[in-house]
DNA sequence: CCGATATAGATGTATATGCATCTATCTAGC
DNA sequence: GCTAGATAGATGCATATACATCTATATCGG
């Protein structure tokens, strides 16, 4: 009863997409009862790991443009979860998580992990590592 | 020259949106010519493949909301490329290629065409063709 | 037939996403 | 020190995306 339940699509990057869109409604719903979007916890995941930041870099780090990040660092930023300050260039805006992100990642992490071993266990754990190195690769070779 | 990698991510999900958003870049780069972008160029092609199918069936083929299908759909159909028509079960709206979005579709795919075999090269047949039927495992996997 | 319930899609709202363009700032060359 | 070009991020705009809720229609048990 594991049959395709979805058709094959020819496009490589419709297949990814859609894997993308499916997989991202599996960790918004744990997610939810903590008001916090996919994004917004990988940018508190992100940040947690990088340090201090520019935000230019944070959106290498995500292949995400830095225009977008401005958007969804405001919601953020609103909500206490982000520190800024201007490093020696003025024009750059440093990054980092405040104590509340902090908080907020703590509180999400048991949710995120649970969901990760589920799907891994489902997955199976070399289908799981293979996934994410190729993951890596396609963002490797088709970024800049 | 060297390429600036990108650093894995601990999240599996993150790390395929990471990729998501990277290649999306790609396909849309080579689409832009025509004011084409990568979620219509899908819906056209997977239109083509099922031929007239109700929204809801449109949505499970591509793990898409229908509601977000409703807003896609109102641009595709303000340029002309999508028919509808009601079924005999009057909530249903059923569609379907127009003529001009089947040439839409025609002009794009040389295009496409270009960015897959690119990728397919850089990347290799058969890491392609796992990295295919892994993400179509994954969205089986989380479709319910 | 009738009311209860289920389903298809539309609408309100919020976030995610990137490009074109703009402003502020920096740097290189003079 | 000045100016021309480069760079970091902000802003305007359009699309992508989904959930909660609403409306219209269908179906099912009496």
């Amino acid at each position: 009863m594991s049959k395709s339940l979805v058709p094959p699509l020819p496009c490589f990057c419709a297949s990814l997409r859609r894997a993308s869109r499916a997989l991202t409604q599996v960790y918004e719903q744990a997610l939810r009862p903590l008001g916090l979007r996919g994004t917004q916890f990988t940018i508190l995941q992100a940040l947690s790991l990088a340090g201090e930041v520019p935000q230019g870099e944070l959106g290498r780090i995500l292949a995400m443009d830095s225009t977008t990040l401005t958007r969804t660092l405001e919601i953020m930023r609103r909500r206490g979860w982000i520190a800024t300050r201007y490093g020696k260039d003025r024009r750059e805006r440093r990054l980092s998580l405040a104590r509340p992100g902090e908080a907020e990642l703590k509180r999400a992490l048991p949710r995120w992990e649970r969901v990760q071993a589920r799907l891994r266990r489902r997955l199976g754990t070399k289908r799981w590592n293979s996934f994410m190195t190729f993951a890596n690769q396609v963002t490797n070779e088709v970024t800049e």
